[in-house]
DNA sequence: GGTTGATATGTTATACTATAACACTTCGTG
DNA sequence: CACGAAGTGTTATAGTATAACATATCAACC
């Protein structure tokens, strides 16, 4: 591994990041009796190595130089498993995935994604506009898609 | 045309929408300079005679059915010069697009996608989550994409 | 021990979504 | 009338995703 990527855009202990998170995969499967298997594993790995959203193909590509599937069914039954359990999180936007970054909290995620750098920031969502259209609407809102696009503090130092 | 289709989730006078939201786009590519070709007149007529969101696939077909263009491109590039223009909305969560309900007007638009029967309202967003975190973090904003998936008034009935 | 069923992976093929690149037309302007 | 800008037509291809079926593994049960 090379420097530690930003979490959200600071620096931090991407070891013990990436270390936290997937015992916290590991210990949730346990409890839920699912298996985490190695492409489901080495999968989550790939995504927590680097803070960035990465394609279902990158993600494969990676697999594949492991020997550990290539073709895209593997990848994409991986990542599917991965965002059922809340340890993955899908980028609409970019058609991306990225590492969950509170896999231990229940939460409504929201993103922020640099189109500097491409490193993508995960928020607390609060469902602002929503929830008052929906209340007054009727619409019951079961899943919720928040991601905003922009420029991150350091990528907006070049363009002043 | 058949029944008007649900705009929001409530019944109203479909043909005045349709015409009033072509009027307006009239109006203002006249007032930007902009040509409203037969292509995109017609793209965004198809658009707004459903309240469903439809792939660009869907529209061109439609399109191929009058003779206006049956290659991609030709779809696509109406539906970005419309979307450029904000008369049209893109849906990332079901690549799909769909006709804005408020194109007089500058805003940030939310969706709720009702998962039962297709139909995509628009809401006026409010930032919600994203505004605090942005602020807090310094990441400039600059595009935002809210969606909420779930059941429509109507829709919630047969389960109930 | 063998059977069965559930879960996961491997593989083929294909569907769906989107854009690059280039040719041609149209039209306004100098 | 030459030129350039904008739009459309077309070919080809890139990128994203899934259906369907084959194989493997393993636990539970008889």
């Amino acid at each position: 591994m090379t420097d530690p990527a930003p979490k959200g855009f600071e620096a931090h202990d991407h070891n013990s990041c990436v270390s936290a998170a997937l015992a916290a995969a590991d210990a949730a499967c346990a409890a839920r009796g699912l298996q985490f298997t190695p492409v489901r594993r080495r999968t989550l790995e790939i995504l927590l190595e680097s803070h960035e959203a990465l394609g279902a193909y990158d993600v494969l590509a990676r697999l594949n130089t492991e020997g550990l599937g290539s073709k895209p069914p593997v990848a994409y039954r991986a990542l599917a498993f991965l965002v059922e359990q809340g340890f993955v999180h899908r980028i609409e936007r970019l058609n991306a995935f990225v590492a969950c970054a509170h896999p231990d909290q229940e939460h409504d995620p929201a993103f922020m994604i640099c189109r500097g750098c491409g490193t993508v920031a995960e928020a607390q969502a609060v469902q602002g506009g929503l929830a008052v259209s929906a209340q007054t609407t009727g619409f019951q809102i079961e899943q919720t898609v928040i991601e905003a696009e922009g420029l991150c503090p350091t990528c907006q130092a070049p363009a002043a």
